[in-house]
Order: structure tokens, then C-alpha cells, then sequence
DNA sequence: TTGTACGCGTTATCAG
DNA sequence: CTGATAACGCGTACAA
């Protein structure tokens, strides 16, 4: 494959002259620059990006970590982060570590190894810790709040949001209140779980272990959570549901099940997807396309400035309300 | 940040040992290899890959095209495609191209640049001309039936798949089959539609324009199509429906306006997604995340063989019987 | 088992 | 406006 050097000397120029055609920089004379412009489409020359990627010391690529593509709340994040990458001609390169710490540290290290000029991190289990250890290499953007930190965040505030599906549950009058979560241990989970028992604290309800379900994260998940619910002999007559997905799983289930939602049954999701819009499902809209967006303007900014100072940007939360609380 | 030579200073080796011990080649007394390692600790040195790139003319990175990572169909796949990429230490470059051609192009243009080791395209608008002129520069596998072409392909065949539901619906009884459809001019769409006039013609049934729906890609859509037939004065009894996300915003819909499926209305949909299990809705397993895993390890073994003679891998599909038809 | 020297293909620097 | 030359950091013949 031919290289600059043979294009400056096909088109009797320097390889100077050649390289500043090529980046369309000013004070090339347009005899030059059309006699090399014919030479690389004589030859059908192509630049070698590695080659740029050296010299320059950046690659127009950053990474994206998330457990699992194939979550509906990854999957907008990712949809929104996709598309200002397009825009702004960036690589986005999606690194599913399915929460595999050593996986997780991988990509960090890309980034200390200069083969991207920066990281989103949409999910994680690493600590704070490990991740500030890497803010030396490159900006990195976690879609989590961790406060202050060496690292820039965007985030809604699950606790708080949380709090005010309870609460709203709470005014419609609804008393016994179970709860769904996708993983037990996340990061966000945790948080919400706080928020859970805070809310029963507060309104001097006893904690229901057997009311906490985990591991919901589809719509067949949902639909399992309904069956356990038919077998407890004390059943919630609301439900806070992680997961529009999962919601709508257990409102279907309850369907055929001849549960009425929300006479028997009150249910309140997160997320705001379609499927629960067709339902009618309450839910707390977490701006979810919103955050891949501001996620990957954060990352580009700090980029383009080499500006490494650490940005938070809270996204607010709603609830919409339709029927099923 | 310290490069190969300061290593090799430091520790009082040459360059090629340092890299030798990088690359963990033989050849290394022990007594200079841990030399080295200490002195890499110490400085906190690591490869600069985009240098590792240029020299290798490797990059361990593939491309994938599609559409709009946020449907199901394609989630799916990247899924599987993502999970064999981090086996085999690959970086998956997402390129949501949203089916502009000028993006794709620059797709194909990233394997000519040596931005990747190859690429897979799992839908597009993108001519198999167009394609065949990349193939010189690196492997690609397509994700569609393109038959005998200079690159490679995985792929259900649609037309058959698509004339065995539509038989499996005749067989049943249903003669009056309306026809639910993603985009109105894709690939695979475009082969549904001909399987579909086909089976017309074979049973003798006059086409019916009203009775083809298109752009139906979520549940939303599936409860707009609903209503649409509902002012039919002339209704399909069964419906064939590509995508069961589609098919259960449809089914869900029908339920809450009183239309039994399938005494009013058989459905059978694509896919084989959660939300069909849980609703018991017939449709057709497409073997989807199959496709991503075995897209990747036809690339991956054109790429470690240097060779470039086309695969072409067939998927079979198969019809899951629930209760919807 | 080890080291020297060169090449990968481009951009940056600086002198004209 | 133009060009010579020095980086960028690593892998690898080839020689020892």
C-alpha cells in the first residue's frame, strides 16, 4: 500500500506538502494541491491511522463500560452515547464486562496505554478507588453519582427519586409496599435500598424481608415476581418496580391472573419504555437517552480542552403518571 | 511517560529483551527478565499500543454496522458479538450508523484507514458492490443472505422462514393473514414481502395493500397497528408479524379492547423475545444470539489465517408453538 | 541468549 | 508558500 512519501514523490512534492493536503491546511498552492490530490487518487492511497494515532498521541476512540448490552436501560444509554459519538466523529468501542472486575480494569488500562483518549463508565462494581488511579491517562465520565471525586459524573439521584415513588405510593394511600431491584448489590440498588428502608423507617412500617425482590430483569423476571407475590399468605398492595421491563412482566402476568392493577395490585416502574407506555404504567422517567448524551459531551469537552477538571451534571427525575397506581 | 529504550537503560538490557519479555517470548535468562519487570514496575511504564499498531499493522479491533443498537432485534446480536469479542481480547467498535450510507461507507473506510482488523455488517443499506470493494482490505462478515460474494455471511434464510410461518398460519385455518413489517424497504423486509405475495399466489388469495403494516418497531407500534385494523372494515383473522416486541404491544392491546387471540386474531411473531414467553405467543426462533457469536468467530479466523476466502454459515430457524395461534 | 540498527507512516518543527 | 529532518514508540531481521 503506498504511502505519503510515495505520493510526494509521484506528485514532485515534500512529504510536508502531501501531509498538509491531506489535514486541508492553509498555504498549499493549488497547483500542489491538486497534483497530489490526482496522485492519491491515482493510487489509491489511504492514510494510516496508527501511524496518526503515534505522532498525535490520540485516536478519536473512547470506551464504553456496561455489564450488558442487551438491558434496556444500557441499551438508550448506549443509543444516546452512539449518536453524539457520530456526530462528533468519535469511536465508541463497547467494552460488555458483564460487572467482571478484570474485564473492568482492561479498559481502563486502554486508556493508559493511549489506544482511546477516553471512558464512560455506565455501571461498574469498581471503587471509586481503582478509578481515580486512572484520571492521570484521560478523562473518564461515570453515569453514577460518586461525588467528589478525580472523575466527572452525570447522574440522576436515585435515592432521592426512589423517595418519591414511595412517597407518591404513600399519598394515593397505598401502605403495604413491596419492592423489586435487578441486582442485589449494585451500586444504584444499594442506594435505592437505603431509600427503602429510610421510607419505612419514616413511616414507622416494619421491615418485609420476603417483599424485597431481586434479580429482576426482564419481563419474564416480572412475571415470576407475580407468582411469588400469589404465594405469600401477606401480600403488598403496591409495587415499586426497578424496570419498566420487569413492571410490565408482572401487570401481564397479573392480567391473566385476574389480579386487578391497581385495585388488588399499585405498581410504579422506573424508566419510562415503551412497552410501559402502552400499559399505562406509572413510572419515574430518568432521562436515560439524556445521559449517554451528557456523558459523551462531558468526555468530548474534557478532551478537546485537555481539561481534566472532574464536571457533575445531575439529571432530574419525574413521575409520570398514567394508571396504575 | 517512559517508552521501551528508558526501560531498556534502566535495566540494563536492550530494547529487543524488554520487548521480548512484553511479548513473553523465549529466549530470556530469568535474571534479565525480572530486571526488566522491576524496572517496568518502577517507572509504571506500559506499551503504547497505537506504536504496537503501526509496526504489527494489527489493532485487535473490529467494527460492527447497525441501524440503532436500541432494538431488540440488534441488541441481541451485539450481545453475542460482544461477548465473544472480550474472549478473544477483541475490541468491538459500535457504529450506529442508523442506515445512512455515507456512514457506512466510513465504516468500510476505517478497514482501508488500518483502524481495524475487520468488520462485521449486520444491517445495511449498503450495495454488495459497494461491500465487494473493501474485501481486499481486511475480512467482512454481513449478517444477511447475499449469497456467493467476495465477503462473508451469516444468516437465516427469510424467505423461507417467512413462507413456513405463513403456512404454518394456513395450515391452521387462517386464510385472511394480514403482515406486520419493520422498515418498508430493508433487505431482509423486501424478501418477507415477496415471500409474501408468493404465498398469495400459491393459495389463490388476492393481496389486500391495507392488510401490510409497516415501520412497526416496538410495542407502541404494535398497539397503533391494533387500533388500525380495528377500523378495518374488512379484517385479517391472523397476522404475521416480524418482531415479537411488535407482536406483543399488539396482543397487549387486544386484550384491553376485548379481542381474543387467537378465536379473533392469531399472531405469530419473529424472534423468540421475553415478553413472547411470558404472553405464550407463537412465534419463530431466529437464533439471533447464535448469529453475533458465530459472525465474530468467522471474522476472528479470517483475521488469525490471514485468509479471506468467504464463509457462508446458514442458521436454522424454528417455529416455537405457544398459544397464539 | 543478547544487542544493533532499521522500518512502520505520519505529523511537528524550523529554517528558508 | 515549501521542504528537510526529527520525532512518535515499538517489533524484528540479522549479527554476534
Amino acid at each position: 500500500m503506498a504511502n505519503i512519501k510515495e505520493i510526494a514523490r509521484m506528485a514532485g512534492v515534500s512529504v510536508t506538502t502531501v501531509s498538509r493536503v491531506l489535514n486541508n491546511h492553509p498555504y498549499v498552492s493549488e497547483t500542489k494541491r491538486t497534483a497530489v490530490l490526482n496522485t492519491i487518487e491515482k493510487l489509491n492511497y489511504t492514510r494510516n491511522m496508527n501511524a496518526v494515532h503515534l505522532i498525535t498521541g490520540r485516536t478519536h476512540a473512547i470506551a464504553v463500560i456496561i455489564p450488558n448490552i442487551n438491558i434496556f436501560y444500557f441499551s438508550v444509554i448506549i443509543e444516546g452515547l452512539a449518536q453524539e459519538a457520530l456526530l462528533a466523529q468519535y469511536r465508541l468501542i463497547l467494552c460488555q464486562t458483564d460487572y467482571r472486575h478484570e474485564e473492568e480494569l482492561k479498559v481502563l488500562e486502554m486508556l493508559r496505554n493511549k489506544e482511546i483518549d477516553g471512558v464512560v463508565i455506565v455501571s461498574t462494581r469498581m471503587s471509586s478507588e481503582v478509578i481515580d488511579e486512572y484520571t492521570a491517562y484521560g478523562p473518564i465520565v461515570i453515569c453514577q453519582d460518586r461525588g467528589e471525586r478525580r472523575f466527572s459524573s452525570v447522574y440522576i439521584e436515585h435515592y432521592s427519586a426512589f423517595r418519591s415513588g414511595l412517597q407518591y405510593l404513600h399519598d394515593k394511600g397505598y401502605e403495604q409496599i413491596g419492592y423489586c431491584e435487578g441486582r442485589q448489590h449494585g451500586s444504584s440498588s444499594s442506594i435505592r435500598q437505603i431509600a427503602f428502608s429510610d421510607f419505612l423507617s419514616a413511616t414507622g412500617q416494619p421491615f418485609q424481608e420476603e417483599w424485597m425482590m431481586y434479580n429482576c430483569m426482564n419481563e419474564e423476571d416480572g412475571g415470576r415476581v407475580l407468582h411469588q407475590l400469589l404465594k405469600m399468605k401477606n401480600r403488598p398492595n403496591a409495587l415499586i418496580i426497578s424496570g419498566d421491563h420487569v413492571a410490565a412482566g408482572l401487570i401481564i402476568e397479573a392480567w391473566k391472573n385476574g389480579i386487578r392493577i391497581p385495585e388488588d395490585l399499585a405498581v410504579i416502574g422506573f424508566d419510562d419504555q415503551p412497552i410501559g407506555r402502552l400499559l399505562g404504567l406509572t413510572t419515574i422517567d430518568n432521562q436515560l437517552p439524556e445521559m449517554g448524551v451528557t456523558a459523551f459531551r462531558i468526555i468530548y469537552d474534557q478532551i478537546q480542552n485537555n481539561d481534566s477538571h472532574p464536571v457533575h451534571r445531575k439529571l432530574e427525575y419525574r413521575i409520570i403518571e398514567r394508571s396504575t397506581v
